[in-house]
DNA sequence: GGAGATGTTTCAAG
DNA sequence: GCTTGAAACATCTC
């Protein structure tokens, strides 16, 4: 499920314990979440420390945390940081600090006042500690950001100029956060039928609609004035899952017999760039 | 019981 | 070298 906004959701849920010291690293240590790095190596680092601060990056999370025992005035320079991936199915919830896992409940960070949870029944999710000041320094410009320009994308088009337009939005290289949904979002508020060429779309067309389905969805997702943990009445740490309007494609897509909600043709549905897709056959005609 | 799933990586083939 | 497509991963839901 996770994409853009979801991945938001997950990291707000556990930045409400920012400040909190790790008390205790429980774990399922033989699951495939920890293929990158062991469970033991994610226990031994991050016990004792203490949770500084979170940032997302398209469908990565990132949590840093200040090195157990390291003095006040050196914190800066003694800072860890939890990357994560929520895979295809992977959750994150707090809880209270007597939280008792479930069975796919792969790490629970006993935090002095909240339990921070990744569950993941389908073990698509992966774990990372890195020790750089900044481990993403390296990764591309998101869409929201100013680096996403117009000859950024351009660039991106030019060098693929076959690839199509689902398999080019999926790419995590080009469009960070962007999964299948708001990759179907994207081509039918394009107008375009998904396995049109690189080479015959309008960059600033493509660049336009992206940024206004990704700002969409978080506003609709993960808004904060809608999705704060503990707002609504929810629980704290729950999630509170908002869905586009029924103006957004994605409300349509799976439905037996779905419609355009712009023309109210019936939805055709085949597998483009390997993945399931839908589109209006009239918006968005094939080529 | 079988198919499919809001993801990524790897590998083979064109 | 580049691109595409399929398989694999593990488990749940329809």
């Amino acid at each position: 499920m996770p994409e853009l906004a979801e991945v938001e959701l997950a990291r707000r849920s556990w930045s409400a314990a920012t400040g909190q010291v790790v008390r205790a690293v429980a774990s399922h240590p033989r699951t495939r979440i920890f293929r990158d790095c062991p469970a033991r190596t994610i226990a031994r680092r991050l016990t004792g420390a203490t949770f500084t601060g979170s940032r997302a990056h398209g469908k990565r999370l990132l949590f840093s945390f200040a090195a157990a025992g390291a003095p006040a005035r050196k914190r800066r320079r003694d800072v860890l940081h939890l990357e994560l991936h929520l895979g295809m199915a992977g959750r994150l919830f707090a809880d209270g600090p007597a939280y008792a896992p479930d069975k796919h409940d792969h790490l629970v960070l006993g935090l002095t006042e909240a339990a921070l949870v990744f569950s993941d029944y389908r073990q698509f999710g992966r774990l990372a500690i890195h020790d750089d000041a900044d481990p993403w320094a390296h990764l591309p410009p998101q869409v929201l950001d100013p680096a996403f320009t117009l000859r950024h994308l351009t660039a991106i088009l030019d060098r693929h100029p076959n690839k199509n337009l689902k398999g080019l939005l999926l790419d995590q290289a080009f469009f960070p956060g962007i999964g299948n949904w708001m990759a179907d979002e994207v081509c039918w508020r394009l107008g375009v039928f998904p396995g049109v060429a690189a080479r015959r779309l309008d960059p600033a067309a493509l660049r336009r609609v992206a940024r206004q389905v990704c700002r969409g969805a978080l506003h609709h997702v993960a808004d904060k004035n809608h999705a704060r943990n503990g707002a609504d009445g929810f629980a704290p740490g729950s999630y509170v899952h908002r869905v586009p309007p029924r103006a957004w494609l994605f409300q349509h897509r799976w439905k037996p017999g779905g419609a355009c909600p712009r023309c109210r043709t019936g939805l055709s549905r085949a597998t483009v760039a390997s993945r399931t897709t839908a589109w209006c056959p009239a918006c968005q005609p094939p080529m």
